[in-house]
DNA sequence: CATTACATGTAACGGGTTACATGATTTT
DNA sequence: AAAATCATGTAACCCGTTACATGTAATG
């Protein structure tokens, strides 16, 4: 069973929904942080049928294509039940902004502070919707969210998860922009027009 | 170019290095956040030598197998340093963890509870190797961290971004652990017959 | 009239992981 | 003698993304 196979079970233990029903809540990933196209959610819920984890029934409908609404199982539930509490493989974390901060050096001061200046405010901006969530879920669920047995409970710990995430990338780029600010001279500056003569290397690459 | 190819760029621009010591370096991944096995590292040297961002001389050894040692060329440092600035497409970001919490209301408050104490603790334990790292840094490397077009405050920067990685990871677990402590038994129903043995007795003591 | 939403699939491609393959030298 | 380190590659497989493919019905 795959990690993509129990994101859609936990979905499904929580409510009865279609591929497409499913396709949308991975799309939108919020409150959980998994993604998936349609491509993948379909073949996956013939595989988790296959299994028989999932079970579906046609709805027919007026006026729109008919649907297949899948439900989980009993077994599926065991399966899923049995997973959580499992230690998942540790993989280390694959983020393309800070390989590039790893490069930094290379870059022209301006260029940088703008590009980190940039991703900051956009942290910034889902960590905002991300407050806003967390104040309309601890207004409406205050019942739900002292009970860890509530669907409404695990949501908002998967949104706590993702609002730490939020500040961390947003303080890091705040910092960054500002320590790379004002940074001296770097490569390409003026639209290319013309390659810089001067070089500022007091150290020089090794190398035959 | 793919995003594998700058991060092998990144590691010459600093240094030229063997096949397998970009392993060894993508392997530790310490710190910036990407990694490769050598099965992924050498194809892509030989794409990276194809088209003329790195170069290659046979070094010859006595008792060891001969190396072919890269070196970035210009033109690799040319789409490096472009590279470096332009915002990289955002992803959703995928962490199994996170998505296990987003299903724990059907587990069992004491599992739970052990699962995000356990994984807590990991975070803290990286965390720790982190700071000592950040510790030798800023006595080390003192001058240079001022210099944002050194590579050494470079991988200070990366440092500090896994830093905050960590400790919002860390937070997070010890918080949802202290949460789901003492959640009422049989969450969405009575567990017990499928357990395949009751070994979590012995809580693996491998402190020292 | 055109676009978006609803609704479900398959196919091609690319990147990453694991396994296959070889072989010398140093350490335990 | 066995295992780990140095050193370099290829092949098979899995997962995820993008594109191909089809069709109705609200909405603008």
């Amino acid at each position: 069973m795959t990690t993509l196979g129990f994101a859609i079970l936990g979905l499904l233990a929580r409510e009865s929904l279609s591929g497409y029903d499913v396709t949308q809540r991975m799309k939108g990933r919020v409150g959980f942080f998994w993604g998936a196209g349609h491509s993948q959610v379909y073949p996956e819920l013939a595989r988790l049928e296959g299994g028989g984890f999932v079970a579906h029934s046609v709805v027919e409908q007026r006026e729109r294509p008919d649907k297949k609404v899948y439900e989980i199982t009993a077994a599926g539930l065991d399966a899923l039940k049995e997973w959580v509490t499992q230690p998942p493989p540790r993989k280390p974390p694959k983020d393309e902004l800070t390989l590039k901060a790893y490069s930094v050096w290379l870059a022209d001061g301006e260029d940088a502070a703008r590009l980190f200046r940039e991703e900051g405010r956009r942290y910034e901006e889902q960590l905002a919707r991300y407050e806003e969530i967390r104040a309309w879920m601890e207004e409406e669920w205050a019942e739900h969210l002292g009970r860890p047995e509530t669907p409404q409970f695990a949501s908002y710990a998967t949104l706590r998860r993702g609002i730490l995430y939020e500040q961390g990338n947003a303080e890091w780029c705040r910092w960054l922009a500002g320590a790379v600010e004002g940074k001296p001279e770097g490569a390409g500056k003026p639209k290319r027009a013309k390659k810089k003569g001067k070089e500022k290397k007091g150290k020089k690459k090794k190398g035959a």
